[in-house]
DNA sequence: GCGCATGTTAACTT
DNA sequence: GAAGTTAACATGCG
C-alpha cells in the first residue's frame, strides 16, 4: 500500500535486509518488471533488463535513499531505482522457499532472498549507472514531504493556479510523496475542505496544512514500522485512518457522518462540518 | 458480473 | 498554449 510512509519502511527495510551484504543472486520471476524508466507500464520492459540485473550479483549495496514515492539502493558502481505502484512490496523470504504469488523481481543474500511482489504490475525496477542515481530519485518532482518540509508561506508559493487543494496535493511536483490517503487524513488534520482552491487559501490554513502533512506522514510511518517489523499477510488489516475508507460513518471530531465525493478522479473523504 | 482500488500519465476538454 | 479532467494501464477483491 504504497504512498510516501510504505516508501519509508520499504527503504529501511532493504537497508536491514541487505546494505553491507553482497548480493549472491537474483531471481527475474517477471521480465516487465525490469523497465528502462521508471513507469507504470509493464509495455515499457527493458528487453535488457534481466541481465544488467544478473551483472549486479557480486556487488554489496549500500544504505538505500528515498524521495518521495522512489527509493534508490546503490551498489558498487551501479544503483537499483525501484517504484513500488499502486500494490508492490518487499519481503524477505528464506532462499530455499518457493516464489511467492505475485512476486516480480527477488535480490539473493544468502540465507535469505527479498522479493519485490506486485499484483497490479505498475510497480518497477531500474538499473542505472550510480552517478544518474541522485537525478533519477529526484526527476521533476519537488522538494521530499517528509526530509525537506515546508513552512506555510514557502508551501504557499509553491502551489500554482485554482486548483482543489487536495488535487494539487496528489501533484507530485508540487510536494514529492503524498498520495490519495496522506492528503485526505492531513486535510482532515488542518481542517480545511479538500475542495478548497488553493488560490483561496488563508496564510493560516497553509501553516496548518506544513504541520499537518509533516505529523500525518510522521504518524502513518511509526505506526507502520511497528506492524510491520514482522511481516505478516495484510489481507484484512483494520483500517488505521481516521476518515478514509468510512464514507458514512461518524466524524472522530464531531460526529457528522464523512461525506465521500470524487476529487481529481479518486475517492476523497472529509467532514462537512469540521472541513 | 460489477464496482472499486494507495500511482502515473496519455489523451481529451475547457 | 495553459490548465483542468478523465481514461487507461493490469489485476485482485468484495
Amino acid at each position: 500500500m504504497p504512498e510516501l510512509p510504505e516508501l519509508e519502511i520499504c527503504r529501511r527495510q532493504l537497508t536491514r535486509w541487505g546494505a553491507g551484504r553482497p548480493l549472491t543472486g537474483v531471481i527475474v520471476a517477471d521480465p516487465k518488471a525490469i523497465r528502462k524508466t521508471l513507469s507504470s507500464r509493464p509495455s515499457n520492459a527493458d528487453p535488457a533488463g534481466p541481465q544488467r540485473l544478473q551483472d549486479l550479483v557480486g556487488d554489496t549495496p549500500q544504505e538505500a535513499v528515498r524521495h518521495g514515492k522512489r527509493v534508490g539502493w546503490q551498489l558498487d558502481d551501479k544503483a537499483i531505482l525501484i517504484h513500488l505502484g499502486m500494490t508492490g512490496k518487499w519481503v524477505r523470504r528464506p532462499a530455499a522457499d518457493d516464489p511467492p504469488r505475485h512476486g516480480r523481481i527477488g535480490l539473493c543474500f544468502g540465507e535469505h532472498t527479498l522479493w519485490m511482489i506486485d499484483s497490479r504490475r505498475f510497480g518497477c525496477v531500474c538499473v542505472i549507472p550510480s552517478d544518474e542515481l541522485d537525478l533519477a530519485l529526484r526527476g521533476d518532482m519537488g522538494p521530499d514531504a517528509l526530509l525537506e518540509p515546508l513552512a506555510g508561506p514557502e508551501l504557499k508559493a509553491r502551489f500554482r493556479g485554482r486548483r482543489a487543494i487536495k488535487v494539487a496535493l496528489l501533484d507530485q511536483t508540487t510536494i514529492a510523496g503524498i498520495g490519495n490517503i496522506q492528503a485526505i487524513e492531513a486535510l482532515f488534520r488542518a481542517r480545511i475542505n479538500p475542495t478548497r482552491r488553493i488560490d483561496q487559501m488563508t496564510a493560516s490554513q497553509w501553516h496548518s496544512l506544513s504541520e499537518a502533512l509533516l505529523a500525518q506522514l510522521k504518524w502513518t510511518i511509526s505506526k507502520s514500522d511497528a506492524e510491520e517489523i514482522v511481516y505478516s499477510s495484510d489481507a484484512d488489516a483494520p483500517n488505521p485512518f481516521l476518515l478514509y475508507g468510512r464514507e458514512s460513518e461518524g466524524c472522530p471530531t464531531c460526529g457528522t457522518p464523512i461525506h465521500k465525493e470524487v476529487l481529481g478522479g479518486r475517492s476523497t473523504f472529509w467532514c462537512p462540518t469540521c472541513q
